[in-house]
DNA sequence: AAAATCTACGCAAACGTTTCCGTAAACGTT
DNA sequence: AACGTTTACGGAAACGTTTGCGTAGATTTT
C-alpha cells in the first residue's frame, strides 16, 4: 500500500480521458476504439500500472484472500497441509493467510475476532487442543463466513469438514500389532474432548476387541508430545506387566518412546513394537525408523481448499454440509516385527 | 466479505443519525453527546457492526497486513521464523500472509507480481534456491514496497536483511571438529550462489587453514537434502582417505549422512562425526542426537519483522538499509565426541 | 432527408469508512 | 438584546474501481 502508486485516474487524465475509459479499455471491452485501446495499454505499462487490489475488494466485495486457523505450523502435519491449501487456492487466484493458535484457546479466541472484521473470503480451521467451547467459530458461521474444518473438527458445530479416518488407521495400526504377534498394546493418547483422540482410542479398542484381546485401562494414558512421551513411557515399562507394543497418538510422542526404549534397553521391535501417527519426517529418519499412519496432508488440504471454494461460490444457496473422509495408509518401517512372526 | 454485512450506514438509518456521526461515536470524538455515543454503542453491540477492514485499508492506504515470501514451510527452520514474525507481527496488529515458493524461482516470481498489486504493506522475503536473478525483487522495492530479506538474502539488493553469522557459525562448528580430535572434515554444502551457501563454506574454510588443515576439494560437495545425502555419502566415505567428521549444511541432510554410515557400519562419533545445522526436531530425536547449529529461526523472525515495521513507519524518509546478523549456538549432543578425546 | 442505429465515450453512483468544513440551536456574556 | 461561544451534528469528498445509463456525433437505413 504505497503512496507512489499509479491509479487509473493518473492513466486518464494524462490521456484526457475519463477513468471509465481506461477501465473498459483494460477489459476489451466493446466499446472502446481500437485507438484509445492501444494508447491505454502503452502507457499502462509504460507506468507500471497496477490495479488496486484493496480498492477492487471493496467494490466487488471478494477479497481473494482466505484464511487458515491452525494450531501450530511446526508440526509436519499441518505444514503439509497447508501445502496444499495453498496449491489449490494459488489455481484458483486465493491468497493465503495464515494464523497460529499455538494450541492456546484464547489465541484461537482472539483470531476468531479478528477474522470477523472481514478480509477473509472463507476460513480453514483446525482447531487447537485447549479449545473446548466453541462460540468464536460460531460466531464466525452465523456471520456467514464460508469456513470448513480441517482434521481437528469440532462434532458440535454443523459446518463442511474434512477428517482424517482415525477410527480405522487406529484399527488397522492395532491389528498390524496384532498380526505380527503383540498382545499387550499400550495407547498414548491425544486428549479425549477432540475427535481426533476420542476415535483413535476406539480404533484401538476395537482393534483389541475383535481379536479377543480385553483392554487394559493401565495401558491407556493421555500422553501426545515427546516430552511427556519420556515422562510416561518409563512408567508404563515398569509395570508388573509391561507393554509388548505402544501405539502412540502421534510420530513425536513415538519418537520421544523409542528414545525412552533405547535407554532401558529394550529393543524394539524384538521387545516393544511401536508405531506412530502422521508419518512425518522424523518417521524416515529416527532409528529404526518408525511404522506408521501417512495421513496425507497435503491431500485433505486440498480438499478442504476445495470444499471451501465451492461453498464461497455457491454464494446464498446454503447446501447441507458435507464431511469428507480421507483414508490413511500405514507405513510399515523398522518399528514393528515382520507378520510372519506369529509369537502368539 | 459477506453480503450480509452490518455497516455503519446500516447503524446510522436506524438511529435516525448520519454516517459520520455514528463513526465519530465509534471513536469517542468530543463532538458527540453522551446519549448518543451510549445508542450507538448499544445499537452496536445488538446489531454485531465489524468494522469493514477492506474499506479502511482504502481510505487509510494502510491493509494491516505483512507478506512472507518463503521457500517452504515444512522445515523447522522456516515454521520457527514463520512463529517469530507472527508473533511481533500480532502484537503490532498486522495480520501475515504466506507464499511458498517451493524453492522454485518461476514461481517466486510469480507471488512477486502478485503482490506488486499491493495488499500488504510490507514483505519479508527469503530467496529460493533456484533464483539467480532478482528483478522480481528489485520491482517490489522499486516500487516503493518495504521489504527485509531473512536469512536467505541477495547480496546485489541494497535492503534490510536479517542474516544468520553462516562464517562464524562453520568456523566454530569446525573448531569444535578439530579440537575433539578430527583431521579430515568434509563439507556438504549449500548451492555456491546463495550467500548462506559461500559463507558457511567460507567459514569451514577458515577453521581449516587457522587450524593448519589443507582444504582438500574432495571433501567438499553440493550436497543439502536428505536425499542427496544418501547418494553422496557412501561415495565420499569409500575414497582411498575419507574423512574422520561431515560438517553438513543442513539437519536434514546431517541425517542421511548417519543413515548410510550406520548402514556403512561406521560408528558415530568415534569412526566419523558429524554436525549439522538448523538444530530442528529431528536433531534431538535421531539416534544418536545430532550435533547441530541453533540459528535461532524465531528471533530471527521477530527480528525481521521487526525490521519491516520500523521501514513501513519510516515512511517517506529513506534511511540507509541495515543488515542484522544473528548470531548462533553450536548445541553439543552425541554426533561428535568429547572435547578432551585429543587423537591428533 | 428524416429517422433509426451505431460508435465511443463521459457521468455519476456505488462499495464502507473517515474527516474537513460548515452550521443550527443552545448557551453565555456584556 | 445583541453578540460571541459552544455543542452536536450533517454534508460531501475522498480512497480506486466498476458499471448502468445517457448522449453527441457519425453512419446507415428507408
Amino acid at each position: 500500500m504505497r503512496s507512489n502508486q499509479v491509479t487509473i485516474k493518473d492513466i486518464a487524465r494524462e490521456l484526457g480521458v475519463s477513468p471509465s475509459t481506461v477501465s473498459r479499455a483494460l477489459k476489451d471491452h466493446p466499446d472502446i476504439s481500437p485507438a484509445t485501446k492501444l494508447q491505454v495499454r502503452e502507457l499502462v505499462k509504460k507506468l507500471k500500472y497496477k490495479p488496486n487490489a484493496v480498492a477492487l475488494s471493496l467494490r466487488s466485495r471478494k477479497s481473494y484472500t482466505i484464511a487458515v486457523v491452525v494450531p501450530e505450523t511446526v508440526h509436519y502435519f499441518f505444514s503439509s497441509v497447508i501445502s496444499g491449501i495453498e496449491d489449490v487456492a494459488m489455481d484458483a487466484g486465493y491468497n493465503v493467510m495464515i494464523f497460529q493458535s499455538n494450541e492456546v484457546y484464547e489465541r484461537e479466541v482472539h483470531i476468531a475476532q479478528a477474522l470477523a472484521s472481514n478480509q477473509a473470503d472463507g476460513v480453514l480451521v483446525s482447531i487447537s487442543k485447549t479449545s473446548k467451547s466453541f462460540g468464536h467459530i460460531r460466531d464466525l458461521i452465523d456471520e456467514g463466513l464460508p469456513l470448513v474444518f480441517f482434521d481437528r473438527a469440532c462434532d458440535e458445530i454443523e459446518a463442511d469438514k474434512v477428517v482424517v479416518d482415525d477410527f480405522n488407521a487406529a484399527f488397522n495400526a492395532v491389528e498390524h500389532l496384532i498380526r505380527t504377534g503383540c498382545r499387550r498394546i499400550a495407547h498414548f493418547e491425544a486428549p479425549q474432548h477432540l475427535q481426533i483422540g476420542y476415535q483413535r482410542k476406539r480404533g484401538f479398542i476395537s482393534a483389541l476387541e475383535i481379536n479377543g484381546i480385553e483392554p487394559d485401562e493401565a495401558l491407556m494414558v493421555k500422553c501426545d508430545t515427546y516430552d511427556e512421551a519420556l515422562e510416561v513411557t518409563p512408567e508404563i515399562m515398569r509395570l508388573e506387566n509391561p507393554p509388548d507394543a505402544i501405539f502412540a497418538v502421534n510420530d513425536l510422542t513415538a519418537i520421544g518412546v523409542l528414545k525412552v526404549l533405547k535407554q532401558m534397553r529394550f529393543r524394539v521391535p524384538e521387545d516393544v513394537s511401536v508405531i506412530g501417527f502422521t508419518n512425518g519426517l522424523v518417521a524416515t529418519v529416527c532409528d529404526p525408523p518408525l511404522t506408521s499412519i501417512c495421513q496425507h496432508g497435503s491431500e485433505i488440504g486440498k480438499k478442504a481448499m476445495k470444499l471451501l471454494l465451492k461453498r464461497i461460490n455457491a454464494l446464498e444457496e446454503d447446501y447441507p454440509a458435507v464431511t469428507e473422509i480421507i483414508k490413511t495408509d500405514l507405513i510399515i518401517r523398522g518399528t514393528t516385527k515382520p507378520i510372519s512372526d506369529q509369537t502368539s
